[in-house]
This record gives C-alpha cells, structure tokens and sequence, in this order.
DNA sequence: GACTTAGCCAAACAGTTGTTTCAAACAGAC
DNA sequence: GTCTGTTTGAAACAACTGTTTGGCTAAGTC
C-alpha cells in the first residue's frame, strides 16, 4: 500500500466526480478536471475504475446504494397491520413527513446532488437507470401507496399510483425546473422557509386531489 | 444565391440540429453530425451561423418563437372581461383543454422536442433561458392564473401560481421522469390513450386541491 | 536482501471536435 | 460574355479528451 496520498485516492475521486458529473453531465465533466479536483494524477481514474464510464456508474451506485440505507433507517415506515391502526391524523403526519424529507433531498437547501444526478440520467438513461428505479424511486413510491391507500381505501391500485405521481411530480418540478422557477419568480434562490411553505402547499392541494377523487368514486360508478 | 441544395441549407441546418440537440444535448451532438443529417459541408454550420453555440441558440429561439405564435393563435384565452362572465362549466373546460394542450406538446406521443430542449435547457441553462421563459413559459402560467382565479376568486395570487405550478409539475413529471416512469410501469412506452387518461386525472386531482385550498382559506384565518 | 505487488505519476498516444482557410461553383447584374 | 458577392466543399489546424504506457516509490513476503 503507499502512503504517498493523505486520503484514499479512490475515495477522493468518488467525490470529485460526483459534483463534476451532477454539476456538467457525463460528457461535460472531464476526467482531467475530476483528477485535479480530487488531488490525483489523470491516470488515477483509470486505474482505480477503467473506464470514465465504469466510474459514472460507480458513482450513481454509490450515492443510490447510500440514500437507500439512509431512508430506510431514518424513516422506516410501520408495517401493513400497524398502519392500518393508525389514526387519520397520524397517517397525515406520516405523509406530511416524507413530504418534507423529498423536498429536503432534492430541492434543498442546498440543491441536491441526488436530483441532480437523476435528471441527468433522465436526460440520458445509462446502465444505472434501472438501478436507481429500483433502489430509489421505487421503495419510496411502494410507502406513499401504503400511507395513500390507508388514507383513502375506496381508490383503487391504479389510482393511487397516479396520486403518488401527483404528489412527487409537484415536488420533482421545483428541483428540476429551477432556473425557470428562480427567473419566473424574479430571485436568484429559492429562499429560507421556501420548502416548509411548499411542503404545506403541496400536502393541501394533494390532500384535496385525493379525497376529490376518493368522493367522486363513491358517488358516480364510471366505465374504466 | 446557390442553388446546389434542392432545400435552403440553412434550413436543413436549423432542422438537423434541433433534432440532435434535443436527442443528445449541446455536448452530445457534434456538428459533423448535424452537417451530415443535413446533407451540408461541415464548414456550412460555421458559415451560416457563426458558431456552434449561435447555432443552438438561434434553433432555441426558431422553435420557442413559433410555438408561442402557435399556441397563441390556436388556444387564445377570452380577455378578462369574457372569462367573468364564464360558467363554472365553461370555465372547466378551458382548464382542461389548455392541460389536454401541454400534455400533447410535452408528453406526446410523440415525444415532443420542445418538452426535450426545455429539459436540457434546465440541466445546463444558456443565454436562451430567460427568452424561453419568457416566450413560453409566462404567457402559459399567466393564463392559467386567469383560468384559476375566476374559478377560484378567494384564493390569493400566491396560492393561485402555486396552485398553477402543481398542475404543471404534474404534467412534467411524466416528461421529464419518462424513463423512470416507464420502467416503473413496466412497458417501454406510454400508450395510445394513456395521455387523455393523464388528463382526466391530473383535471381532477388539481380541481380537488384547489377546492380544499379554497374552503379551507375561507373556514380558517390562518397567521402566514 | 531479493522479489512481488499496489498505488501513483509524467508523458505520450490516438481519436475526436470546433473552427478556419482557400479555392471552386454558382446566381444575378451589367 | 465579364464581374461581383454569396454559398459550398475538401482539407488542414489547433486544441481537447479518454486511455495507455513504462517507470517510480513504498510496503509486504519470503
């Protein structure tokens, strides 16, 4: 093993990548701006990954594999039996909550380097597409259709979905669509208690497209 | 003036690089690409153009210049006075048309280009941001407001562009999470019907949360 | 001490990319 | 026809980029 580096070289570029690859893409990060920025020499990349590519994918894995552990340890979800005891009040907590953890991760403050890198892959899927659908997106829409479906049980499966959709879709677009946001807005950042005040907004307006929907079942019986 | 190109080649030029901007972005697509889709010199992007980057930004604001002239003279709202006067109903109708509208431009089928060079554009912003923003971006939230606020007349002006951005934020969703999404489904592309479906739901999930917002604005007074 | 191995570095390599050059081809004015 | 300004084409250019090479150091093994 040599010493010559303080740090874990390979640990120093995962990092420098990360913010290249989710500030400029794939193709604008260069590799000799990811060596320089982690202190390493160009052909360190290389060595330690193969391949720029092999490296992005690492990248992705990495932070996927990691936010997947941090979401599940710090807000599991009570299971099935449980959450069908809870009080309507306490599964509108439950939703209000990991309302506000989504727009915590990818609206910020600070911007999120994970919603940065899905848009990205978004614009140009690569190999770790199915991976984050699977490690991210994934479980976290699996938990809004429990906490929806024991909100509202009168709505089926297929509605439920396209309620979770809803709901992240309202907050995807403050992230993704920020600088139009930022310049429609007139500011230059979304400010201090911007995300509380848009966690409430949100929740409200979401809350009442479900029981619009969850009513309108009840009443009119529709043909698919 | 040549003749040699059967078609203006400056044309072709605008035509090839708009589809392979929008494919690959600023960075993925090469301007021998584009030289060769348009059946042109290499040289002939830099002689009508200037550069590759003037290139971009002119195809940026052909195309955001004529679908601003499209949607205005396809869906043109009633003036104020006209929209006071409308039914509830007729108002509705309106809404949802418009939300049909942004749905056939920006999820398709086909996947539309506009929906893919806003995308891009929000991923790396460029000197075209602010002319997209204002060529297509205000003209649309500034009509829907005036939809939503006669429907909605007790819901303040920062509720209604909230309220304006939910809806749109839905929309997005579906197009910029594309592949996300699809994966998620488990198909490899949206159906046939699958947009007017879209419609129905996003209709009716948004008018659930505007309804809650507005009666619960005006049961509870509520400090900020 | 001799040998092996992992990590790192400077340099070079081969391919690509945006841009420029300069001559030829062309249309229209005369 | 000649002349003129515009458009096109082939080639070259200079800079950039991902990758490879060969050698160096330091640690571990025997």
């Amino acid at each position: 093993m040599a010493t010559r580096g303080d740090r874990r070289t390979r640990q120093r570029l995962l990092g420098a990548a990360s913010e290249l690859f989710a500030a400029t893409g794939f193709h604008g990060a260069k590799v000799r701006d990811i060596a320089r920025r982690a202190g390493a020499n160009l052909a360190a990349a290389n060595y330690h990954f193969g391949s720029k590519e092999a490296l992005y994918l690492e990248v992705l894995r990495t932070h996927f594999a990691e936010i997947r552990a941090r979401l599940s340890a710090e807000a599991r979800l009570p299971d099935k039996a449980a959450l069908a005891r809870m009080s309507r009040a306490q599964l509108e907590a439950l939703a209000r909550m990991r309302l506000q953890t989504m727009l915590d991760i990818l609206v910020g403050p600070p911007p999120g380097i994970y919603g940065r890198l899905i848009q990205r892959e978004m614009c140009d899927p690569s190999a770790a597409l199915p991976h984050i659908v699977d490690e991210f997106i994934r479980p976290n829409l699996e938990e809004m259709r429990l906490v929806f479906r024991a909100l509202y049980p009168s709505l089926t499966a297929a509605e439920v979905d396209r309620c979770s959709f809803s709901m992240v879709g309202q907050v995807m677009f403050y992230h993704v669509m920020r600088p139009a946001v930022l310049r429609f807005l007139g500011r230059d950042e979304y400010g201090r208690g911007f995300t509380r005040q848009l966690a409430e907004h949100i929740f409200d307006f979401s809350l009442g497209g479900m029981e619009r929907l969850a009513s309108r079942r009840r009443r009119v019986r529709r043909a698919s």
